[in-house]
DNA sequence: TTAGAATGCAAGTATCTACTTGGATAGGAG
DNA sequence: CTCCTATCCAAGTAGATACTTGCATTCTAA
């Protein structure tokens, strides 16, 4: 029926071609989003007909799902990688977990579109769910280390809504100028941390 | 070539029937969002042929526009009608919006599908901006009778991002379970209130 | 009453696009 | 060299769905 085999041995010129077409499909969907990109077109952009996708990808999905899945998996590994040995403060920690999903996201505008348009694999699904966990988990341990009576559930519900500040503000970001940018990042770091300050006292005296 | 004629008069039957495939449109919409929704399923579930339909819309896109202006129009009204009086304080009118803006959601959830997925009219983008327009002008209103100090961009500019958070948190809101949204209600009233309170001070002490 | 106009639908068509087929070419293991 | 396998594509097919056609029926205005 498919005449893609996911254990077919792939020589150089093979893994060469998968890794253009991920390129050209990447190309494509930031320009056109989801929807609108055809497998057509992304095999036009990659120099190959699109009989030649087929025998790297079973479908467009796929392809979808494989550069969702690289992204997040990278995104959260950055974002594991940020002050390790617990030497910044709560501002700086946040601040800079901002920072590296905001240069992410610049980098790979993509990525959004994907998450957000694309109905992923499974498995692509998985790893944006553990890459929003991560997030959350930064903030609920950086919660909890400023104020260790919070709860584990508590710590993790203000995480999961600071992710959703960050998102609301995300979707903007991807389609702001470059000169509203500073602003949007400015504005994104003052509403994470407004929210979250209150939190880490254990008298909310804020609102 | 198109069987639709938009000066075309109508009878009282064909109003209900164009009431009715909008109503049916909306149930569709909500519940497979817009791309999964053809035209034969609204057509359906509003009793009637695909091609009656055709006759009082030109195309699936004009529906959905159709239904988004509606709510927009409807919503922004909503917005307008608080607080004619100024009789609240600035956390009891921030406080209303959101609730005005969270049961419009709740009692529409096909209008959110339809502003984040639909590709709208030219006319119905534009009640949409106007919509979001609202919102702002809403909030910076507020914020200039706390602060009049406060130049009109920068009011602006804080009421457009507490309109970001606000769909941030409204995209969890619209797939939360029941107990959720309690919770996520409290989150954004916090998150936009804590966003927001500090600019109402000339010397910001949050943060 | 009756003609014109509006409503209604059964049965399509048209188009788009994801995806396949069949066969040709290239490349590497032995 | 030689066989096997991977790569590649021209030229399709298949299926979905937005939308139309032609004609029957119903309303309504004069």
């Amino acid at each position: 029926m498919t005449v893609f085999d996911p254990n077919r041995k792939r020589n150089a010129r093979g893994e060469q071609r998968q890794q253009a077409l991920l390129r050209a499909a990447a190309v494509v969907f930031g320009r056109s989003g989801y929807h609108q990109t055809t497998t057509n077109a992304i095999a036009a952009e990659a120099g190959v007909s699109p009989a030649t996708l087929y025998q790297f990808f079973p479908n467009k999905e796929a392809i979808a799902s494989a550069l969702a899945s690289m992204y997040a998996r990278e995104m959260a590994e950055a974002e594991g990688a940020i002050d390790p040995e617990g030497a910044l403060s709560f501002t700086e920690a946040v601040g800079e977990l901002i920072d590296v999903c905001m240069s992410f996201n610049r980098r790979h505008p993509e990525f959004h579109t994907l998450v957000v348009d694309a109905p992923l694999s499974p498995s692509a699904r998985e790893d944006k769910r553990l890459l929003g966990q991560a997030f959350v988990d930064f903030i609920a341990a950086r919660l909890r280390r400023e104020r260790p009576k919070l709860s584990r559930s508590e710590a993790s519900h203000h995480g999961q809504v600071a992710l959703m500040i960050f998102r609301g503000i995300l979707d903007e970001f991807t389609v702001a100028s470059p000169q509203s940018r500073t602003r949007l990042h400015r504005a994104m770091r003052d509403a994470i941390l407004r929210y979250l300050i209150p939190v880490t006292r254990s008298t909310i005296d804020g609102v």
